[in-house]
DNA sequence: CTGTTAGCGCCTTCAC
DNA sequence: GTGAAGGCGCTAACAG
């Protein structure tokens, strides 16, 4: 910079007036300046900058992993819309763990590298959650804690289960299964899928027989298999069966295949997030999908709030989503 | 820092040793100062210090898009890999897109954010990328370009199709076909795998049919659908295809399904990259392993030698590659 | 409208 | 073994 402004004999000073657009340059001295900075081919050091102005312009995400569809999709709609936005992402994995979300959030709080944090939480609980211990910027992507104590943004699990289970009832089930997770467990995604599902139940006058949940360590494609034999182990085996993400769905096709159970024939099937494979199964998966760019861009745009020194209340944003019905949950008529 | 040295009762200096393991600092000293730290819980600025050491421990991957699986397996390899060696990973998407690689590797080369960049290019070719315009290291992943100006790891990409082509020619293929993206479009993925192909062929004294060769915009799962039809249309319709991802394998199955055309009975069908979700289609797919995790290791560890100054030879490392045969290419004994 | 200057928080050469 | 001081590259008061 030091020789930009020699180059163009003027003071540092107005170099960075012209790098930042500051308001108040003329023109002949935006235009020499301008010069000097194409022909030395600058480019301003983003640390000094960072070092200085207190903010970055990066934002870190923090998810479980980023190898899961679901995950990889959130990341996809993330830096898209941050490249937009003019930041940059970093991504860390935190295996859903809660020590490492913890350990992950502090650093990234401590660093200074990040003006904010995107927090795709699996393994912290809700009270956990509701105080964290940091002094940055957090929204929190997914699934709902308790209280509002950050941002959030999601969809609304409860009502988009409920949905998808009634999708099931509508088509003439009578004997639903709901498979992933473990409601006990602390882990929010399937308590909240799962309270979708009895309302449903419940709203169609249909009984609630817990032999019919099915648990599973993680929502993997293989952590289906295990669930589906139980499941058919039962004297009164299900007729249909929701699986709390599209990964257990696939996987649960798969089994299903394997022991000669034919989907949709004998058995419906739906999933949850709508990851882009479940459009390629054998058969088509049914599926909720949450409007995940919406999620990435109001997720984003609240952080930056934050980060640009917003403090109203924090706010919980549901994001729309939409049934998506496939080949998985077609009303058969023949077998 | 200053707060800390001030409630130790030393000089900056001394705390700056203490949090950096400097080795001549006095025990007791050690313990008083490291007491302060505690007690502030204190931690460095990595903005600040990566200004003052011009080293960040920030590698960028550059990726066409996070959202694919095979490039959401190897982000997760490096993203793991990268925190066990403690340097962190931002991720920015390409598209696959020329222009963006460029623009992308060159911002990271001169924010000053980043240590060192991991390519995944698509979209330059090898001239291009022989001269890339950037003065910061550079690690190129996948397919390998002509000349050998940047360290490169990936797989032999030629013998792993050979060896596909190969097993299907072994279980009694005569009319096999090849799958996706674009030989004469300079995008080096089909390239090597269609060499690799034809040599199978050659080396079984197969003819090579024109023909059998079907192009794709890209290697996703809807690519496939087209493709597959066009095969399907021929005279002599193939009897195994040799997909060029998994994705366009799983595509191909979905079709193949719909067109009531049963796999592995009439048609086998390999792919390639080895994704999680091979092992759960409907047949399992066969496909090449490549040593994810060691690319991530060889690759960040060669870019953390340039980081560190090395200016040896730029290395081309071929990391193992493993032939993943499933139900998609069991030889038939029933159909 | 533009020049001068004081740090942002840390590391490190130089003295002691 | 430890203290003092300069500066990494940039921004933003504070003058002028």
């Amino acid at each position: 910079m030091r020789d930009v402004a020699a180059h163009a004999g003027v003071s540092t000073r107005t170099v960075s007036n012209v790098v930042n657009d500051y308001h108040y340059v003329s023109a002949t001295m935006r235009a020499k300046v301008q010069a000097a900075l194409d022909e030395l081919d600058y480019k301003p050091n983003l640390m000094a900058r960072g070092l200085k102005r207190g903010r970055t312009g990066i934002v870190t995400l923090l998810l479980p992993k980023i190898a899961v569809p679901y995950f990889g999709e959130i990341a996809h709609a993330v830096v898209e819309r941050a490249s937009h936005l003019g930041c940059t992402v970093m991504i860390d994995e935190t295996g859903g763990r809660a020590d490492r979300e913890l350990a992950l959030l502090d650093e990234a709080a401590r660093s200074g590298w990040v003006d904010g944090v995107l927090l795709s939480a699996e393994g912290l609980n809700g009270a956990a959650l509701a105080n964290l211990p940091v002094d940055i910027p957090v929204v929190l992507l997914g699934e709902r804690t308790a209280k509002t104590t950050h941002d959030h943004v999601g969809i609304d699990n409860v009502g988009a289960s409920r949905d998808v289970t009634r999708h099931l009832i509508d088509i003439g089930c009578r004997r639903i299964a709901a498979l992933g997770g473990n409601t006990s467990r602390g882990d929010m995604t399937s308590r909240l899928r799962f309270k979708g599902y009895r309302a449903a139940l419940r709203d169609a006058d249909l009984p609630a027989d817990d032999a019919l949940y099915a648990r599973t360590p993680q929502y993997t494609r293989g952590d289906a298999a295990p669930a589906i034999r139980q499941l058919l182990q039962l004297a009164e085996p299900p007729d249909a069966i929701f699986c709390f993400s599209d990964e257990l769905a696939a996987g649960a096709l798969r089994e299903l295949h394997e022991l000669g159970v034919s989907v949709p024939g004998q058995m419906k099937i739906v999933g949850f997030d709508d990851i882009d494979e479940t459009r390629f199964c054998i058969p088509t998966i049914t599926s909720i999908r949450p409007d995940k760019a919406d999620i990435a861009d109001t997720a984003l745009t609240m952080l930056l709030d934050r980060v640009n020194g917003s403090t109203v209340q924090p706010h919980d944003v549901k994001v729309t989503y939409e049934l998506i019905a496939r080949e998985s949950s077609a009303a058969s008529t023949s077998r």
